[in-house]
DNA sequence: GTTCGCATGTAAAGAGTTACATGATTGT
DNA sequence: ACAATCATGTAACTCTTTACATGCGAAC
């Protein structure tokens, strides 16, 4: 069996919902499962073509006056199959998140206290913004699609990024205490 | 000024250390920074190779008896300066932690009941050895390098490693609860 | 008149992993 | 005999980002 990779997945996934053209991708993207999943257009359009070529998803174009033509992209059973496969499968080992400010903490020894504590506070910072962005976006999916059956799911995701951005806030505080 | 890439800023912290050659940073890097840096030998040897073509570092190379010559390498006093001005910055933006296992569940709707709760299982299990892991090392650098001067700025990494960790635990937790 | 949103895509460069090649010594 | 450790490195491949190209309509 064919293997593909993970944005492959993403994509067929994605391919389930309301969105079915390369725009409306990146758009679902980019405000809903950027947190922990980006893709660009890079990818995108190459992986639509290849998953047509492959038999994943069948092409229905609608031309648009003044417009390019509209490419929607819909599952075969074939690619249906494709993506329960890939749900089924655990994950093999955890990845390895690349974190800049570990790493620059890490070889904290050659910076000054001052400028450790910068660097903690503006990490920290930022992590506060992104604790609001994932508010903001389950305010907006428990009122635009409270019955929506993928909803639930959604949400569990951003469960995840707030608990996960809370312990880190939580740390940097610690750290800049004990620096 | 020339940029250099942070895997390239990784590798010349490391030899601000007691390591010097590309075998030995690769060792460093397997029980230290891992978690949050992982660099193959791929990247480590062009990489000190650069480091040397553009005057970061000097070689020294001791040749040994039945074994290839063995390269160490030194930073340079520009060297330093390169690395000292990367810790100074603050990071751009958050970088995006991808991760398989929320994409699955993003896509939970196409999957059993049964079929999430393993998966969960699955990463609660893995991160509870992740955890495990980082409790290990805290020991090995506790009582080993207790007086080294870098020992707290690594105690403060796998602070956070066992901190976030917890918090994905709690979660796996919870969402099983709730599914 | 310029920017934004819609809508498609490609090319090149950069980042990173994997698999391979070499070869001595030491331990099982 | 076989595997592991020490020690270097490269080539091919995959993955991803960035920058570009095109072009209409609507808003400001």
């Amino acid at each position: 069996m064919q293997k593909y990779n993970d944005t492959t997945y993403a994509i067929l996934g994605i391919l389930t919902t309301h969105c079915h053209s390369g725009y409306e991708i990146k758009q679902f993207i980019d405000n809903s499962l950027n947190h922990f999943w980006k893709i660009s257009y890079g990818q995108i359009y190459p992986t639509l073509k290849r998953l047509e070529e492959e038999g994943l998803a069948t092409i229905q174009t609608s031309s648009q006056e003044g417009k390019p033509d509209r490419k929607e992209y819909f599952l075969t059973e074939k690619g249906k199959e494709v993506l329960k496969g890939w749900l089924e499968q655990p994950l093999k080992q955890l990845p390895v998140e690349r974190n800049e400010v570990l790493l620059k903490l890490f070889f904290g020894r050659h910076q000054t206290k001052k400028q450790s504590i910068l660097l903690l506070e503006d990490y920290k910072q930022k992590l506060e913004k992104l604790y609001q962005a994932y508010e903001a976006i389950e305010e907006g999916i428990a009122c635009h699609s409270n019955n929506h059956s993928d909803a639930k799911y959604w949400m569990f995701t951003l469960d995840y990024g707030k608990r996960v951005t809370e312990a880190a806030i939580a740390w940097c505080e610690a750290t800049i205490k004990e620096l």
